[in-house]
Parts: structure tokens; sequence; C-alpha cells
DNA sequence: CAATTGACGGGTG
DNA sequence: GCACCCGCCAATT
């Protein structure tokens, strides 16, 4: 069994292979770990912000965003070309990990 | 050790 | 959209 640390590490992994635009939700960033189900841990992960990992690339699976209305996350979307609209992700792919685009106008 | 707390996710009405 | 409900799991109190 591996580890907190280790499992932590598998995220951080997940992260910073995102690419520029490209959008994830806490659970696909779990999964794609290899750890499903894990997605608080992604979010408290991210929370402690140990590391230098692009965490506004990271959003709800149901396309908002983070709890707060962080507007520093929506501008560093936006400026990564993703489109934004309030505290929601509109038209985006999410990632690779998702195939579904809710896409709306 | 029990309860609470989150940058979560899905379901029901 | 809103109000609740439950499951989930590491950290904190």
């Amino acid at each position: 069994m591996p580890s907190a640390a280790e499992m932590e590490q598998r995220f951080v992994a997940v992260l910073v292979s995102l690419q520029r635009g490209e959008v994830v939700s806490y659970g696909d960033v779990a999964e794609v770990a290899g750890y499903p189900r894990r997605s608080r841990a992604v979010g408290r992960l991210l929370s402690a912000s140990p590391v230098d990992v692009p965490w506004w690339r990271v959003v709800r699976s149901d396309g908002r965003l983070a709890t707060t209305p962080w507007s520093e996350q929506a501008a560093l979307l936006r400026s990564e070309g993703v489109l934004v609209r309030g505290d929601r992700v509109v038209a985006s792919p999410l990632g690779r990990f998702r195939r579904e685009a809710a896409v709306d106008g």
C-alpha cells in the first residue's frame, strides 16, 4: 500500500502534466493518478499548495470553479483561452480525461 | 479515540 | 436554481 505521500506525489505528477488551456476535475486527477474517489484528497493537496502546480486548471466535476469566487482562477483560465462565465467553465473539453464538452453558449 | 472540517461527487425532490 | 441527503478520505480539533 502506497503511503499518503506517494499518493500526493502521483497527484502532482498528473497536475504538472496538464497543458495550457487544459482543464480537469478533482475526481479526474485522482482517478488518472490511480486513486479513484480521492477527489477530496486532491482538493486538500491543492489547499495546502505545498508544491508548484497549475491549481487553476482544476475545477469541479460540474465545471464550476473553486468553492469561493476566486477571481484569480477565472483570470488565469481565460489567459489560457478557457471560456469562463461567472464561476463556471464553459465550452471546455475538460482536458484529455473528459470527453463531454458540456458546450453552451 | 470521537467529532468536525474541507479548493469533492453524485443523487433526490 | 435551491435545499437537503449520503458517501468519500486525510487532516485537524
